[in-house]
DNA sequence: GTGTAATGCTATTGG
DNA sequence: AGCATTACAC
């Protein structure tokens, strides 16, 4: 055992790795050694004597589990590391429901919806119950359920909570608490749990089971939980629970880095964690390790900005280094160059490797003009994030299959694949056996197994072909058991005909997507051959179902012994639903790759040399974003992530013109650059120097600009805030900066026809006619003074006076 | 029921 | 621009 970690910590590190017991809350800045701290503490625990089986690390992704426990491995054994229950919240409980499943009425297989199996199901409900799709979106469903389940409202007490009952009305979708309550409902007859459930679930279970709750108590003798200000109240209250018998909860975070608010996270469950430990001890890690000084300060000077934050002074003694990069292209495409012949600059100068790179930006969408650039340079990236290989069309009409054969009441599964490849299994046949399936309360495949029965009005034809449905899926499932996961997944894919299907597509797009069923069907092969248990230290383990899934956890990791168990399919299926894209192994060997990902996905990353591209208003900040303090204060939490990723360089770049949604758009610099301080900040092409830089003059035109649109928003800033922006100079900059900037008209949102408005220069005029959805309506409009005229309600500018 | 052409909608962020 | 749903011909 490598007995020196100590002294690789600081002395304020070394206080949060030796405070073991009671309860601790560590502030972490950025860069501070977090990760260290985290791993160091978790080892020192073990040293002490603490069985690993004791340990429970909650963790952001997958992989920051996986990385940790190595790491952890190595100062004390691998087989030890091995034993500490680590993973993500989703994970680490759908491992404990597959064991409790029966208490709360769920098979332990239970299927694991993901968002796209979510909405499908949504819609199904839609239909029947005759809503719109439009009135009701299903994403915007879904995360009204999400909200409801990660604040622990079941359907039934949504229905009786009058506050969300007014919400909706108002909102105009009074049949949200229906919908939630068709949703769960279908939820639980096919088996099957959405992300939120996993939480919620084991909610209901350690609520409703004191037994189940004590058992878990008494495991989880010690708790520690990263990344702690991205908790929701559903997470909060579990760790709550569990720890609440030993009180050996240490919890990680930086309120600074909360950037999943629209998730559910919740600021409070810092605050609420000070009040539910009177005997906390807070200890603030304030050194950055990572970042030159100029990093460090500029993004303090950026997150000084928001209103709410705890007290914290993150410093470090490295040196300067460079400062803050700005450049600015003409277009989004020309962003992109000005990125890759920087990186390919920067790289030959100073000898790096391209994993030394990353480019982050708002939106997934951002990265094509990046990647464009990158290939003409003959630069390798790899992009994170976006549609994971799970995700992809055929990956998933495969994984259907196999969920089918492990749940066969997975309804998402069977709409999926009961007509793919085509079968003559048609929408209205579909459709009846649904209708069929609700009315009488069972899952869509009970009614394939009794047609007659519930007596389905198809013809004779079509009975015969969901009967061979039915008896190929149970065909399928009565080898579950018998062979290993490669070798069913295999017979699946060829005797269900999709490989077949897949096969005879000769188009690129077609081969591709046969390639990566094959890759599929590797990954089957890896995991049925790879690596099985080597001899299991036996633990003294009372509860059967406990030992048994402490087994199947060290099955999962074993990486050193051949022969064993046998490795089934569905072992293989059981969190698929929970990697995400970074969880997925890159596909070659070749790392040296710049990485290109949102500034989300970035969290809890370093790289030597960063860029933050698209700074520009309306996309970072977003535009959803802009008219709400919090909302703003989150973007600027992001941007704030953003800059500490990088430890030697960070260069922001913008574009003043972008396509989005096809169609050319004006963009303005980001209000996010000029707070940083101007001595932190260096002007890296001509085109951002003539913009921010200037030397010595006062006002850039970006300013002159931002203080005439606050002028006219609220006149009495112009009193007392120093020289008032001339007129003249504001239009001249206004018009020649932002042609066709739309503004923002939501006011204008509720527009109808008869009403009277008023022009800026038209006059007064009456609403003729509205054509279009809102912002891209066409309003006729009939002024007193000039007669018709057609405008856009985006750029119009429209007040409504009656 | 199946396949293709036209239409319409969308793009925060993610486990 | 790219994808999903819809409309329509077979």
């Amino acid at each position: 055992m490598n007995e020196t970690y100590l002294d690789e910590l600081n002395e304020i590190q070394r206080q949060a790795v030796t405070a073991t017991d009671g309860p601790l809350m560590i502030v972490a800045g950025a860069g501070s050694g977090k990760t260290r701290v985290l791993t160091y503490r978790i080892a020192h625990l073990i040293r002490l004597g603490v069985d690993p089986f004791n340990i429970l690390a909650l963790t952001f992704t997958n992989k920051a589990a996986r990385e940790m426990k190595e790491r952890i491995g190595r100062i004390v054994s691998k087989g030890e590391a091995r034993n500490i229950w680590m993973g993500t919240f989703h994970s680490v409980f759908a491992r404990i429901l597959r064991a409790e499943a029966e208490k709360l009425g769920y098979p332990s297989n239970f299927t694991i919806y993901d968002t796209e199996d979510s909405k499908s199901l949504l819609k199904t409900i839609l239909k029947e119950q005759g809503l719109d799709e439009k009135v009701y979106k299903p994403a915007m469903v879904l995360s009204r359920i999400s909200a409801a389940k990660n604040n622990l409202i079941s359907a039934q007490a949504y229905l009786q909570n009058n506050t969300v009952i007014e919400e909706d009305r108002m909102s105009g979708k009074p049949k949200m608490g229906i919908i939630y309550e068709q949703y769960s409902k279908r939820c639980f007859k096919a088996g099957a749990m959405d992300f939120d459930d996993l939480l919620f679930n084991t909610n209901i279970l350690l609520r409703d089971y004191p037994e189940v709750l004590n058992k878990y108590q008494d495991k989880f003798r010690y708790i520690m939980v990263d990344e702690y200000q991205d908790t929701n109240f559903s997470q909060y209250v579990i760790v709550k629970q569990l720890a609440a018998k030993f009180q050996n909860i240490c919890v990680v975070g930086d309120d600074a880095q909360s950037i999943y608010a629209f998730r559910g996270a919740n600021i409070q469950n810092i605050l609420s964690f000070e009040r539910d430990y009177p005997d906390l001890k807070t200890v603030k890690l304030e050194q950055n390790y990572r970042s030159t000084q100029h990093i460090v300060k500029a993004a303090n000077a950026v997150i000084k900005n928001n209103r709410e934050q705890l007290e914290k002074n993150v410093w470090t003694a490295n040196a300067d280094g460079d400062k803050i990069g700005l450049m600015k292209a003409a277009t989004d495409n020309e962003e992109g160059q000005l990125v890759a012949r920087h990186i390919f600059e920067i790289k030959m100068q100073h000898q790096l490797h391209n994993s030394d790179f990353a480019i982050l930006y708002r939106t997934n969408a951002q990265s094509r003009s990046m990647e464009e650039a990158l290939r003409r340079l003959n630069i390798p990236y790899r992009i994170y994030g976006g549609t994971s290989f799970y995700q992809r069309k055929e990956v998933k009409d495969m994984l259907a299959y196999y969920r089918m054969c492990i749940n066969p009441h997975d309804e998402e599964a069977l709409k999926r694949i009961i007509n793919y490849p085509t079968r003559g299994i048609g929408d209205t046949t579909l459709d009846k056996i649904t209708i069929a399936a609700r009315d009488n309360d069972v899952s869509l495949f009970t009614v394939c197994e009794n047609i007659a029965e519930f007596g389905l009005q198809v013809n004779s034809g079509t009975v015969q072909k969901i009967q061979d449905f039915v008896a190929m899926i149970k065909s399928f499932g009565v080898m579950l058991e018998v062979q290993n996961a490669y070798d069913l997944g295999h017979h699946i894919a060829s005797h269900s005909g999709l490989l077949r299907e897949l096969y005879s597509d000769k188009t690129p797009e077609g081969v591709s997507r046969y390639e990566n069923v094959q890759e599929l069907l590797n990954g089957l092969k890896e995991f049925s051959d790879g690596e099985n248990a080597p001899p299991i230290d036996l633990v003294e383990q009372n509860d059967p179902e406990l030992q048994r899934i402490e087994l199947e956890q060290q099955a999962e990791l074993q990486d050193d012994i051949n022969a064993g168990p046998l490795r089934t399919l569905d072992q293989f299926m059981q969190d698929i639903a929970l990697l995400t894209d970074a969880d997925t192994k890159a596909p070659d060997a070749d790392t040296n790759k710049v990485s290109l990902m949102t500034i989300h996905a970035a969290k809890g990353l370093e790289f030597g040399y960063v860029y933050i591209v698209g700074m520009e208003e309306n996309l970072f900040p977003s535009a959803l974003s802009v008219n709400s303090r919090a909302d703003l204060e989150e973007e600027r939490r992001l941007f704030y992530v953003a800059i500490t990723r990088a430890e030697k360089r960070c260069m922001l770049t913008y574009a003043s013109t972008r396509y989005r949604w096809g169609n050319l758009t004006t963009c303005e610099p980001s209000r996010f650059i000029e707070e940083i301080d101007t001595d932190y900040m260096e002007y890296a092409n001509s085109a951002a120097r003539s913009e921010f830089g200037g030397g010595g003059v006062p006002a850039s035109p970006l300013f002159q600009r931002r203080a005439a649109q606050q002028g006219a928003a609220t006149p009495q800033v112009n009193v007392s805030s120093g020289p008032a922006p001339k007129k003249n100079l504001v239009k001249v900059a206004s018009t020649v900066n932002t042609p066709t900037a739309p503004l923002d008209n939501s006011h204008l949102k509720s527009l109808a026809v008869g009403m009277t408005v008023q022009h800026d220069r038209f006059g007064r005029g009456k609403v003729v006619e509205l054509e279009g959805a809102f912002p891209n309506t066409k309003a006729t409009v009939h002024f007193d003074g000039s007669g018709q005229k057609q405008l856009l309600l985006k750029f119009a500018k429209l007040e409504i006076v009656g």
